[in-house]
DNA sequence: TTCAATACTTACCTGGAGGTAAGTATTGAA
DNA sequence: TTCAATACTTACCTCCAGGTAAGTATTGAA
């Protein structure tokens, strides 16, 4: 869910799943954990060129609220936090997959047609 | 796209796809215009409580722009003008279906887990 | 005693998505 | 001459997603 809570009520199953993936940054975080298991958060920022601290860790808050990952903390020092998705989240990124590879074939089609990116 | 103008670059699939659809209306308008193969102006309205006419005719022209439909106007009196998707609009929908179904069952798990909706 | 490394936390600010409400254009019917 | 019906159009405003930048907590090593 976005910072500001929502959890329904839902007009839509898209409704619903857009409540929990809108957000800069989710769909990505969703696939960088997908893509290597587990993540620190360190290394996720790293992974998102240009997030800010402050939207990532709030994002990872949401999801986690949304059962979409999971926060594993190590105590040790200097500290260490690993991330995972739970089955939900692996769910969704699936879920995700057609709509990804549409964006994929319009991103190629808009190349071809010789749309450069804006200045 | 959004009315600040995108159309990339993109980082991903993703990312392409979500330009195309992010808008508080623009799935469900997505949803009508297939259900119904073609709508006027004012059934899409009349079909989306709560929408702004200022944000109904906004979200058309950028998915008009985004190739997502087609507006045809008939010279009448009263005025009257018709919405249909495009073979793109029909794919995106299409790729949407998997988000909706996981969404759908988010609610459904929701309501099993006794979340009433936020006052 | 200070510093390095990591993972946050907090205060503050800006831009833009989206809402409200009133106005415009067209023309046949009453 | 006014009105009804439809499809916009415009001005103005609010709220919040998201950015920036600085601060905090922990503790072993130098």
């Amino acid at each position: 869910m976005a910072s500001s809570d929502r959890r329904g009520p839902y007009i839509c199953g898209i409704d619903a799943a857009m409540d929990v993936v809108s957000g800069k940054w989710k769909s990505l975080i969703l696939w960088e954990l997908a893509n290597y298991g587990t993540r620190r958060f360190g290394e996720l920022k790293r992974g998102l060129p240009g997030v800010s601290e402050k939207m990532l860790i709030q994002h990872l808050r949401e999801m986690e609220q949304d059962g979409l990952l999971h926060r594993e903390v190590y105590r040790e020092v200097p500290p260490k936090v690993e991330y995972a998705l739970t089955e939900h989240g692996r769910s969704l990124n699936e879920a995700l997959g057609p709509l990804g590879e549409w964006g994929q074939r319009r991103a190629e089609r808009l190349a071809a047609e010789g749309t450069p990116p804006p200045a």
